[in-house]
DNA sequence: ATATTGCATTTTGTATGCAAAAATGATCGC
DNA sequence: GCGATCATTTTTGCATACAAAATGCAATAT
């Protein structure tokens, strides 16, 4: 069950462009794709338990293909499935994270290495457009948008690998950890701590220094990862 | 959904350790196992088409548990789903590997320096049993039992990282690549080359050198790349 | 008062039934 | 003889029905 719909544009009527098919996604499919996202951002806060009637008579599906989609999320890590107790949106403890960002890095280590070798001109300059626009929003403080650039720039890079495997796993466990609950939390300075090392990334990424990017990928995770787990302090402490 | 079931002995009674609870494995667990086994092992080759009426009758379980299964097993890259028209095996393309060999590669660099930091002394010398009873085999000829421990002692290792996530991420593009239809036919260079590379991460992990270790263990992957891939190749041609 | 047992309710696990889509094959026209 | 069209069969997608397990609560016993 793959989430990136490849649509592959060459297929299709080139002189039509809104001739695209029309949806037919599988219930199962959508299901995954709203509660996904649903538990990402934070809608469905960790721990809360999802009984499949309720769900049914909200999306007025039957249990059969939220059931399915209940599976797939819990093989995604979203989930905990316990047997015969139904589904739980997974908690992100400190432990976990400290488990995934080391993981996040090695993979973002390598996706340095294959971007500086591999990425055209076309797609640096798109990349170096958000980034502006990512750091005009930073100077405005507007963070929301800001966040929204970030991931995107995040995806940028690692599509450009142009390993799907690559992108894949890493996309699960941004997933795992974005829960934007801490959004709205990012002190001052590690903001401009990333901002910061945004700049160094894209300084990299022109001067195809895979090496560089690398450490550097890996160093503004662990600034991520330090921002993360304050958010959850903050959240099982003061809420 | 994980496999591991995890038995927590500390909460059941201390005084009777034979008293762990019956096992009460859904339908659909039980499918998810013996049906990545059946793919992983080959018994279930690239590209065949699984019937979801076949395989009820043949375990006599009803269509809801098996398509669930079927979810599951997709969304870990086992098989692939085409909308109305059923699952079938995944098939591993040259790409595939190409894809899924340096993401492991990172992942064995990472767990290497893990490991070198927190193995115990009692870990590494069951690791260490493991090796000298693989070099026997090695020496014997002995393909099948070889491959068995080479298994084990990669499991070890990515145990003694400490890190579930990397576990269980490695443990799923493992499976993507094993379809152990190339078991048999290793080149004695090839398998010569496998066994002196076990060696020299041995005496790694002993010196507890992480960077070394990391760098073994993905030059170790290149090896284990280069040798699916002319499995893939053998297969393809003459067969 | 506390712990335990039994019942009722809720919730999950599995099986089956129905409808839509795709694959198959036969008939017809050329 | 070859290709297209339509009916038949198969297979998937979804809904529902039934069974088993867990939960909550009340009654009882200690």
């Amino acid at each position: 069950m793959t989430t990136d719909v490849t649509l592959d544009p060459g297929t299709a009527t080139e002189t039509a462009p809104e001739a695209q098919p029309i949806e037919r996604r599988s219930l199962t499919d959508q299901l995954v794709s709203r509660l996904r996202e649903l538990i990402v951002e934070g809608d469905l806060p960790p721990g809360h338990r999802l009984r499949e009637r309720e769900l049914c008579e909200r999306y007025r599906v039957s249990r059969t293909p939220l059931r399915e989609a209940l599976k797939v999320l819990a093989s995604e890590g979203l989930l905990e499935l316990l047997p015969n107790r139904g589904a739980r949106v997974a908690a992100l403890t400190a432990e976990d994270v400290d488990a995934v960002f080391p993981v996040m890095g090695a993979l973002e280590a390598l996706a340095g290495e294959l971007v500086a070798e591999r990425i055209s001109e076309a797609a640096l300059a798109e990349i170096r457009a958000l980034h502006y626009q990512m750091v005009l929003h930073y100077r405005r403080g507007e963070l929301a948008p800001y966040y929204r650039l970030n991931q995107q720039i995040h995806e940028r890079v690692l599509a450009a690998a142009g390993n799907p495997v690559l992108a894949s796993l890493y996309r699960t466990l941004t997933c795992r950890v974005r829960r934007s609950r801490y959004q709205g939390r990012m002190s001052a300075e590690r903001w401009s701590q990333a901002v910061a090392e945004h700049e160094d990334i894209l300084a990299a990424l022109d001067r195809r220094d895979g090496q560089a990017l690398g450490c550097l990928l890996k160093a503004h995770l662990e600034t991520k990862s330090q921002t993360v787990k304050e958010a959850l302090s903050a959240e099982r402490g003061p809420e």
